[in-house]
DNA sequence: TCGTTAATTTGAATGATTCAGGTTTAGGCC
DNA sequence: GGCCTAAACCTGAATCATTCAAATTAACGA
């Protein structure tokens, strides 16, 4: 479907810069705010940081955009949606790459004992050092 | 172990303020930074929040406390270490509750690819609403 | 085409956390 | 027991992602 249809059918209005979004995070790795808004620049031109946010804000609010936000670093926002897949986020470079899910295609949303909570996202960060920043012997 | 012990053979030094930290931290359940100053002064008196902020992130440092970051939260610290562990948070009221590991003892360090990450640490965080905030119907 | 309301803009506020520089104190050593 | 030095602590300010507020613009259904 197209991300026009998606927006639509999430009951958001179609803009120029929400398509650029869309677009900009789809080609983009886990990318951050400013990165987002850097992108969408380029491709609309001028568009405030804020419509950034609140955008962002929507479109993960209506389940088109995927949020992950490590410890001590700025929300990431992916269009890799739906399947529950996890992240693994580097310390030194802060890189963050998917991971897929062990457990099946509803994954992870089962805790040994759920203590009575109702459960329905699971967030799974493996944190470890990325190829790129490893010392070369031990590559 | 006493805690004066666990400072000494981590290296940092033995004070009233940092006993006490480990004190409320351990009865505590996820305390916050404000919470944990709140407890400390209840028992020693005037700490500034600023060392408060520093003897937490020396115990954290050392390996003493385990510090948990959810999203859109605070960071929180407990003194349940070594067993990864991992957490249900509450969406409507913020709640951290423990909850062990399924995969065993040394658990959940390894992602289904690491993609040639050197991996020293998993997260995991179960999102949900807790007993106390389910509507009466649902429990 | 018009009106409603969402989207966007500019500008300011918030809040957790960190940084900086000076003072105090724990703890090893004589 | 009294020094010395680095660690711990203090006060005060800065940072930075994010949110809030109020006014303007524009999408899109009627």
């Amino acid at each position: 479907m197209e991300d026009e249809d998606r927006l639509r059918q999430a009951g958001l209005r179609v803009t120029a810069a929400r398509l650029a979004i869309m677009r900009t995070v789809r080609e983009g790795d886990h990318l951050d705010v400013d990165a987002v808004h850097h992108g969408v620049r380029g491709r609309v031109g001028q568009v405030s940081l804020q419509a950034v946010y609140d955008s962002l804000r929507a479109l993960h609010g209506a389940g088109l955009l995927r949020r992950t936000e490590p410890a001590g670093s700025p929300a990431r926002y992916e269009t890799r949606i739906g399947d529950n897949h996890h992240h693994l986020v580097c310390r030194r470079c802060g890189k963050v790459t998917d991971v897929d899910c062990a457990v099946g295609h509803a994954p992870c949303l089962d805790p040994v004992s759920d203590a009575g909570y109702l459960v329905d996202e699971a967030d799974v960060i493996f944190w470890g050092v990325c190829p790129g920043c490893r010392p070369e012997d031990t590559r």
